[in-house]
RNA sequence: UCUUACGUCC
């Protein structure tokens, strides 16, 4: 079991996870040895990423089967695969008539809710997760701070952000990055800014959260200052800063950083 | 050997 995990594992997190999939099938047909508790996650994590559908319920009959949805690992992969392949209300259901739940099954279920556009729900089933008595970590604020960006509620956004400060938890990057997006996402550029000069650390990510945040408002110089001092640059800061020009009807500007872009090897989308 | 988190357009 042991080598067909690793070999499973290894084909999931390659670029063609699928091969995964068919070495379950093997171990399957070959019988040696049963999958385990360490064999499903990665399994439902291929479903997820893929969106396979209806084999994640084939593989949900065989957890089923051997009785390893008790397993906390795979029953938390379950509502991962469930949230990715669009059936939040089976994950939710999932969620709640589950004998095991920990905060990774919290998470996995309001970030599903978050990342789909039902903010409401993430926000109520966070509340459930504070009455309940359990601690967010980073994760959960992260999906919280997403909700408020989206629902453009400055003053949740604000009561997130000072919760963050008040419990310890620790300003990651990508918590960082959330946390400017809302603001921006909020009309707030101060505050994104703020929060931008004070990392320590900045990825990609943090870069083009402002320049998309300057360009949306119109601050266009200051967006390409911003833009021409990114150590590293993807297609998603240069549609940014192109969509800023286009937008102030800068046309010239706009193709002349659409010819840039192509020289500079990144590939429009 | 195991599960959850960040950016544009689409």
């Amino acid at each position: 079991v042991f080598s067909w995990n690793v070999a499973i594992r290894g084909y999931s997190e390659s670029e063609n996870p699928r091969e995964s999939l068919v070495l379950y099938k093997k171990m399957l047909q070959y019988g040696g040895s049963r999958p385990d508790n360490y064999t499903y996650p990665f399994l439902f994590k291929v479903c997820a990423g893929l969106v396979l559908r209806c084999l994640g319920h084939e593989i949900l009959g065989h957890v089923l089967q051997l009785g390893l949805e008790v397993d906390i690992y795979v029953h938390n992969a379950l509502i991962h695969m469930l949230v990715w392949c669009g059936e939040l209300e089976a994950a939710h259901k999932v969620f709640d008539e589950g004998r095991v739940r920990d905060l990774v099954s919290w998470n996995s279920l309001i970030s599903g809710f978050a990342r789909s556009g039902q903010a409401r729900k993430a926000l109520e089933l966070y509340r459930e997760m504070e009455v309940g008595g359990v601690k967010s970590d980073e994760v959960t604020m992260i999906a919280m701070v997403s909700t408020c960006a989206q629902l453009e509620d400055l003053n949740l956004g604000k009561e997130f952000h000072q919760c963050i400060e008040e419990s310890g938890l620790t300003l990651t990057v990508p918590l960082a990055n959330s946390l400017m997006d809302m603001y921006v996402k909020c009309g707030n550029l101060e505050a994104a800014q703020r929060i931008f000069d004070n990392m320590e650390k900045r990825t990609i990510v943090s870069w083009t959260t402002m320049v998309m945040g300057y360009a949306k408002f119109g601050c266009l110089d200051t967006a390409r200052k911003l833009f021409d001092d990114m150590p590293e640059k993807d297609v998603v800061p240069w549609n940014a800063i192109i969509g800023g020009y286009v937008q102030a009807k800068q046309a010239k500007d706009a193709l002349a950083l659409f010819h840039e872009m192509q020289a500079s090897n990144v590939k429009p989308d």
